[in-house]
RNA sequence: GGUGGCGUAGCUCAGUUGGUUAGAGCGUGGGAUUCAUAACCCCAAGGUCGGUGGUUCAAUUCCACCCGCCACCA
């Protein structure tokens, strides 16, 4: 038994998140964790609800409540929306929360204790009329270059320089739209990052268990040369800037940057799991206090792996105490809406709450992890979404447990039967089964979601084939023996295909365990109990029909709602 | 603009450390079956592996350039 601390990239508070955001990370995320515990392994899976920052600060301005009440609102959404999903985390906490605070400010002080913070003044442009320093992208303006009257301060989308907003002609906030700005000097924190490049690198050089994508980004950054960054930001709504437990001085109206805070949030969760069930957080995040047997796993999008692989390890290697690393990092891409992005605004794509009012959880669990994006961006299309949950969860899986259970329930008295031993066609399904399990476990283990899937329903089929050359409808009228045979071997198939589909869709394989009368959570399958997952002489029942086929009808229903097609 | 990724059957994707007939699922066509959500099972058709050039006895697989899409650029 060995222990796995697992995270999911932490979604941003600023709305619901689509399906993008759970296609990659906090669903492969949770079906690995599920997959570790089916393994009979200690789990422990954090995420958290990244909450700081300036569009948290403006969306809340805009609906005219303060940033707390904003993220308490948001929070309770997206940790509902979780739920929903089935997502099994052990903690879903928030960068909001005391924890995250203390650590936050323990690590900033902790780097100063090596003289890896510094105090730096800079030039910034501040608003008059709303009384505060703009960050980059509040910022409008005229570009230098080509003269496009809206330019933002980071970036003019005409001419696509990269801009300072200090560059900026006729300069204005995007918040007010007042042009009454001036440019003035503060300080702020900058991470000495140059200082652990050579770290860093032997760190990475190390790493195993990173996908070569990931490694590649790493080394793309410590090739370039890690600079020095501020960490700091001129925000009410975050961490405050504290100097030896104290607030510092001249950083009342200064926050930590968000991108600081958050990934720390990894651990803040943890204490407030720990916090709030009895756990021993240190136990997992401390190498000193029984972490150095733990295998750290991240998910996260692939916009996300040099702050995980590089900017998050300087400042927990730069602190110089044992934190816990992570050992495994698996990245994804994005889930498209039609080849395009999605976009609230043009009223495109499918958000986490709505998808939850068309069908249950596990339909889109099933789909985003079968076409998980994996290699590339994958297009979702309502089509695709159609075929891919009628051929494989209704015809499938849906329809093997309902022949078999029904002709066991009519034909055979609703229990397990008890007749008949094992032929040479059961003898060669077990040990086709054994190799197809290997398979899907190996594809587990390597988080390579798209191929377990489909090795899962491969699986599946493999069931309706034997039940096809098996014929205990045939069979039940020259051998009742035969016959019993075959519907118990049937009936331990749909046990299989519940423990097997267990971390994809869990609530249809819990229906299908009830019906079966099996109790608690199933253990992953081995090899010499295939045939034994159900006791002969217990009585069945038979669930209702699993998954309901998605009509021409729905696509054109949810087309028109959602746009698409 | 720079860097990286991707471009393989109608669709979504595997794969090829260069080597006889390039794979899967869906969709399509045919067959078989009737226990079941008109489901399941079997068979078949279908691809000059983005384009051009190069290296090689041999390239879809290596190299160069080009085209298209995507991501990142602190």
């Amino acid at each position: 038994m060995a222990r796995y601390l697992i995270t999911s990239a932490l979604p941003y508070i600023n709305g619901v998140k689509h399906l993008g955001n759970l296609a990659g990370s906090m669903l492969p995320a949770d079906v690995h964790a599920r997959f570790r515990r089916m393994q009979g392994h200690e789990v422990l899976f954090i995420c958290a609800t990244d909450e700081h920052g300036t569009p948290a600060e403006l969306a809340a301005a805009e609906l005219g409540v303060s940033p707390r009440a904003y993220c308490d609102q948001f929070h309770d959404i997206q940790r509902k929306a979780g739920e929903g999903f089935g997502l099994s985390f052990d903690w879903f906490g928030r960068t909001s929360n005391p924890p995250n605070h203390r650590l936050t400010q323990h690590l900033a002080e902790a780097l100063e204790g090596n003289r890896l913070l510094e105090e730096r003044t800079t030039r910034q442009v501040y608003s008059n009329a709303d009384k505060r320093f703009l960050p980059d992208r509040y910022v409008e303006g005229t570009c230098p270059f080509c003269f496009y009257e809206n330019a933002r301060g980071d970036q003019c989308d005409n001419c696509g320089a990269l801009l300072d907003p200090v560059q900026l002609k006729n300069p204005r906030s995007k918040i007010s739209g007042s042009s009454d700005v001036e440019l003035r000097d503060t300080a702020h924190l900058f991470l000495l990052q140059s200082k652990m490049q050579e770290q860093i690198r032997a760190w990475v050089d190390r790493a195993e268990g990173w996908p070569s994508l990931a490694r590649s980004i790493a080394y793309k950054w410590l090739d370039e040369g890690l600079i020095d960054r501020s960490i700091t930001r001129d925000l009410a709504w975050g961490v405050k800037v504290t100097k030896d437990g104290a607030p510092r001085q001249g950083f009342d109206d200064k926050v930590f940057y968000v991108w600081f805070d958050a990934p720390i949030g990894y651990i803040g969760a943890t204490v407030e799991w720990a916090e709030g069930k009895g756990g021993n957080w240190e136990r997992w995040w401390r190498t000193d206090k029984g972490a150095a047997d733990v295998t750290y796993v991240q998910f996260m999008g692939k916009d996300n792996v040099a702050f995980h692989t590089v900017s998050f390890p300087v400042t927990i290697i730069g602190s110089g105490e044992p934190w816990k690393l992570v050992d495994r990092l698996k990245a994804f891409n994005w889930v498209t809406w039609y080849g395009d992005k999605f976009s609230t605004s043009q009223r495109r794509g499918v958000f986490m709450d709505q998808a939850l009012e068309l069908l249950p959880g596990d339909y889109w669990r099933w789909y985003l992890m079968a076409n998980a994006p994996e290699s590339s961006d994958a297009a979702f299309t309502w089509e695709q979404f159609k075929d891919t949950i009628n051929a494989d969860l209704a015809n499938v899986l849906g329809n093997f447990v309902n022949r078999i259970m029904k002709f066991a329930e009519t034909k055979m008295g609703g229990v397990v039967p008890m007749e008949g031993e094992p032929g040479p066609l059961e003898n060669e399904l077990y040990e086709d089964l054994e190799e197809r399990l290997a398979r899907i476990s190996d594809f587990h283990d390597q988080m390579e979601f798209r191929k377990a899937a489909a090795e899962t329903r491969s699986l599946w089929v493999r069931g309706n084939e034997y039940l096809q050359l098996a014929a205990p409808w045939t069979a039940l009228k020259t051998d009742p023996v035969r016959a019993a045979m075959v519907v118990r071997t049937g009936l331990n198939l749909c046990a299989l295909f519940a423990a097997t589909a267990f971390p994809f869709i869990p609530e249809s394989a819990q229906a299908i365990r009830d019906g079966l009368g099996l109790k608690g959570d199933p253990a992953w399958p081995l090899g010499a109990k295939l045939f034994e997952l159900v006791s002969p002489g217990a009585p069945i029942a038979v669930p209702p029909v699993l998954f309901r086929k998605i009509e021409d009808a729905d696509v054109a229903a949810w087309s028109e709602r959602f746009g698409g097609g």
